[in-house]
DNA sequence: GTCTATATTAGGATAGAC
DNA sequence: GTCTATCCTAATATAGAC
């Protein structure tokens, strides 16, 4: 009803983007041509080649994306801290975001061999990640909801830092018929779990909780 | 002086199998390709393809050396159960062998969609690595060093699996500086720290011993 | 912006002589 | 076992018409 413009066709170079970003999630970039892209879309690669120089230039500009949106994520909890719930939801996001990405995790080295640019940003992420974990982490402390000794606050927060980036992966692996949903579901409960160990009163409560949160989460349609 | 054989020329099959390694693993396995490899060697590709199918039959011929050696030792601690010390040397090992065959592990989504043969073994060899974490982990719990409540012992043992799996990854990207020492010696400090906070008496001592001992060690040349 | 046609290469792979 | 020579293919990339 509302003054709706019309149609709107989607332009050709978002076509190739989102093309090339689901079929490289599906088949591994490294098996995906840019032939095979132009085909799904059923445009020339003569044509894909107008729009982007070749294959990394497509996965360059994916990048960019992803790395606006999971900065943006990622820098909600560094400004204002959150209720212990509404971390859990947190890592939810982090780690769909992560999936909507995954090809790049799975083909990382390589990609990163082949465009080198992408390198130090690729590395500056994963020393937010860890910095939003830390934040979260100081949170709770001061909360007096967990508490750490030594440098295990700092080493915990490395871990999760790498638990977000590589547990699908690894999950991928040892439980092949998986859904994503249910990895995602996964992943964000052995998060939680990671942290469980360090909260002061009520452990066995946490576990429980946590425990509860999941059970029900796990039934429902989240996405 | 003792009876020594004859310098023994080594195979070229073993000496295709050890260049294709150093060069995966330095370049990047998809960096790599068979006219590389016999470039280095000095020999002619067909030569190559007279003693391997192709890159393929290499990885699968180094992954049956790979997975035997990591299997032997993943077997040792379930057999009969280390002390606490030993335990951290064991980790150390397993850290090592894994560092060997990186490229493995850092192409591993892609070679096993080129491989596909591999990827059940894949899957079995992390599951022994998750098997042996828990046999360390009860005899630990045995010994009243540490405790657990609920699923908390499987779910570490989970996370020591992955852990071990894709720390030298995150760490590679991290800290791109790094020695290959420096980065296996950071990973098993790492892991050991995760075991900390289940430490039932004494968590503060043990955080000392392993930041004591990983100090000692780092400033020594092991290997 | 899009297509058709074509060029260029690099990599994988084989045949046959030595 | 090893080399030379060669082939085949798939993927990248460009030129020029529409």
């Amino acid at each position: 009803m509302a003054g709706a413009p019309k149609p709107a066709k989607i332009k050709t170079r978002d076509r190739i983007l989102q093309a090339s970003l689901a079929l490289f999630n599906s088949e591994g970039e490294a098996q995906v041509s840019t032939v095979d892209i132009a085909a799904v879309l059923g445009i020339s690669p003569g044509n894909l080649y107008y729009h982007f120089k070749g294959k990394e230039a497509i996965i360059e500009s994916m990048f960019d994306e992803f790395e606006t949106e999971l900065r943006q994520v990622l820098s909600a909890p560094i400004e204002k801290p959150l209720s212990l719930e509404d971390n859990w939801i947190f890592i939810y996001i982090i780690f769909e975001e992560i999936n909507d990405f995954r090809f790049f995790y799975e083909g990382m080295s390589s990609i990163l061999e082949r465009c080198p640019s992408l390198r130090p940003r690729v590395a500056r992420l994963l020393a937010l990640k860890k910095a939003t974990t830390l934040a979260i982490l100081n949170s709770l402390e001061k909360q007096r909801l967990v508490s750490f000794i030594a440098d295990e606050k700092d080493r915990l927060a490395d871990r999760i830092a790498a638990h977000l980036t590589f547990w699908l992966q690894y999950r991928a692996i040892t439980e092949k018929e998986q859904t994503d949903r249910a990895r995602i579901h996964d992943g964000v409960y052995s998060t939680v779990l990671q942290i469980a160990p360090y909260v002061v009163a009520g452990r066995a409560d946490y576990l429980e909780g946590a425990a509860a949160y999941f059970a029900r989460q796990g039934a429902g349609k989240r996405r």
